[in-house]
DNA sequence: TATCTATATTGACAGTTGTCAATGTTTGCT
DNA sequence: AGCAAACATTGACAACTGTCAATATAGATA
């Protein structure tokens, strides 16, 4: 047969998996870049401090804020009128976690 | 002033970043699943295989291999009428790099 | 040459995403 | 209360993307 009959399917952002869900999250180069300066931040960063620093409106960059937020890469904290936001605790290990799962070796080393 | 008077712009995959570009290539699930799938490969697989792994039809297999392919993450031989896809040499340092340009502490350790 | 098998490419379509403008919300200050 | 500043949310739109059907290509074999 040509193909095998399969469902009709549309697979999307619904069913990501945990790692393709946080690869999401970081494949974009602005969010990308707001996230390195946020994790470059000691140890936290305002706002109005990554508006300045990329070419983009603040509704802009307020919504890859909350991208990076809801991933489980930053969280933030208002003080005052400013919104902080720092590097999640466990957002290195998540990540690495997920590279893992892709690359992990399951044979075993000869000898 | 509102937002700072910006050029509009579209930021699309024309200038994806370096980095970006390569978790673009990890943001689907079934890409991912296929990923993984040729990641444990010993060394290789073929798409025959990959296409009984995944309910995908098998040009969006063809389309997914292209991505990782054009990604640099795995690289392709023909023998005979089969096609063998294997990890690439540096995917996983490559992705590791990735990742670490993102995360690098440029603070000094107080020391 | 004809034909079959394995895989890639093209075309179309609907769902997703990055962007901006407009507006809403929260906080501080007068 | 009234106002301004900082940030979030909503709505709209075009570009992008994952998917499938149809078709093309390459190699093997008769």
């Amino acid at each position: 047969m040509r193909t095998k009959s399969k469902p009709a399917q549309q697979a999307r952002s619904s069913d990501l998996t945990g790692a393709a869900k946080l690869f999401r999250a970081l494949c974009d180069p602005q969010r990308l870049r707001l996230l390195t300066l946020i994790s470059r931040a000691k140890p936290e960063i305002c706002v109005c401090d990554l508006n300045d620093e990329v070419s983009l409106v603040q509704p802009t960059v307020s919504h890859h804020l909350r991208v990076l937020k809801d991933a489980g890469l930053v969280t933030r904290e208002r003080r005052a009128t400013w919104m902080y936001y720092r590097l999640a605790d466990g957002a290195k290990p998540k990540v690495r976690a997920a590279l893992a799962s892709i690359f992990a070796r399951n044979d075993k080393a000869k000898g």
